[in-house]
DNA sequence: AAACCACAGTGATGCGCGTCACATAAGGAT
DNA sequence: ATCCTTATGTGACGCGCATCACTGTGGTTT
């Protein structure tokens, strides 16, 4: 064959279903301290009071979770939020049947089970490590105490509460606006290149965008099969509306892609 | 026909499509404060501080909409947020072809336009009066230099962030996790009754829910057309799940309901 | 080396459901 | 009364895509 889809050539990505551990790729250092999580101050809560700060790491407490563990599951009742300082967290919903989809992909700096916690109701999701991860966790009771005490804080909160809305409606236009998996995969991929290049306006030159995923949790992700994925894939690359280079994505035809979505 | 299907069988319910303004339903009074607004006392900002009511009272302003009026679109910035105090608004997504996907219908008391705000991305969607409403809508800088100053309120923010997740997240499930239609439909008719019936737990006997909804809407609402709603019904009144007394919805056989997903 | 596994790629098959097309019923308007 | 509109109810048709069942390939393990 002339053409050959490799999303992953060197790292393979780890596998979905909980197999065994994967080498750490990169040094797992513990941090006691939610302060010295360099994450911590960048990404959550930054700009926030140094009394903030130190009230925030005097209720979380730093944990290390295998590849595959299970930080909490659907169903499950709240008992606190995660905040991830390394490694990917995977949030998926599960049917009974073991039908699964992939509403996001928590990276280092974010936070997890936070819905559960504000609202009181159980964690709507299952996280999974994808990797040797390492989180600090807070508490339910003494993180709502704590953002009664700092306003700031939860304003920040709602902020985070509104980009994982957002991302879950994201997830809903692919499901339910498309007429067909076509217009579901163009949909997805121009959403990662413009959340990755948020620069870039109408501009008609190729569009970089780094894509770690196999064609199974793309699937997943926009809720189609794994074997549509690998024709769609196909059929965009004959039409040279994309082409995949390692892990890297790179639209060159935005506007041919956006024409399937009108299809 | 020795069965008939009448949701609405005395007032009917207001057309999808913007035509002519219905009579209004129930007399709207204009309120011009929001404190004088019961349902914003009872519902949204419950047990506030006295000085974070009238702070709030400040800076909103009433004012009522036709109708088919649309207080925004998705797309639109931001402008501010609206709390309802009469009236339903529906809240949707619409594809360019004209598809259209509805999120969640708001009832007096809800806050729409709030993610938008927070995040301070454009309106990601439309919402439309479903009949003369009257709301009170608060300019987004003020709203937020409100919010910064009373951390009780922010924290209310956050919780009815997560209640609008909770609601998108619902969505998602209808829409990802189900293998048919008639999954969807059942799900959705479960969901509805569970919200409806929370004290009822693992019991039997039947359960009655409102489904003020036309065929047209529950499909838009479950991702599915029209004509599937209605022989899905059909289907599942001839096997003795469901029954609709007007606009009442009665589940007679709860587990049978539940097969339909795990079939 | 061989064995194994995860992923990608492809053909064949079948059926779910979207779509079109019409029929019927119930109000509301005039 | 008659017309118009909205909503429900049904049949026929056909495409899209999920599913099954493979093959090929590169990486890892033993």
């Amino acid at each position: 064959m002339a053409y050959r889809i490799r999303v992953i050539p060197k790292k393979k990505r780890p596998a979905l279903r909980v197999t065994k551990p994967r080498k750490t790729p990169y040094g797992l250092q513990v941090i006691e301290s939610c302060l010295g999580c360099p994450m911590t101050k960048d990404r959550l809560f930054c700009n926030l009071s140094p009394q903030a700060l130190r009230g925030l790491d005097a209720i979380s407490s730093s944990a290390t979770y295998p590849k595959g563990a299970l930080l909490f599951v659907e169903g499950q009742d709240s008992r606190g939020v995660f905040i991830i300082c390394n490694g990917q967290v995977k949030l998926s919903a599960n049917s009974a049947d073991g039908k699964s989809l992939i509403l996001r992909i928590a990276d280092p700096g974010e936070v997890v089970g936070l819905p559960g916690i504000i609202s009181g109701r159980p964690y709507e999701v299952t996280a999974e490590a994808l990797e040797p991860i390492q989180a600090n966790f807070i508490p339910r009771d003494q993180f709502l105490e704590y953002l009664r005490e700092y306003g700031e804080v939860a304003l920040r909160v709602a902020e985070i509460l509104s980009d994982i809305y957002h991302a879950t409606y994201q997830e809903v236009r692919y499901l339910g606006l498309s007429h067909s998996a076509a217009e579901k995969l163009a949909r997805f991929l121009l959403d990662r290149a413009a959340e990755c290049n948020p620069s870039s306006g109408p501009n008609n030159g190729p569009i970089r965008a780094p894509l770690a995923l196999t064609h199974e949790e793309i699937a997943e992700m926009i809720g189609t099969s794994r074997e549509t994925v690998t024709r769609l894939f196909a059929i965009f690359r004959r039409k040279q509306l994309v082409e995949l280079h390692g892990s890297t994505l790179v639209i060159t035809n935005k506007a041919g892609l956006k024409e399937v979505l009108e299809a």
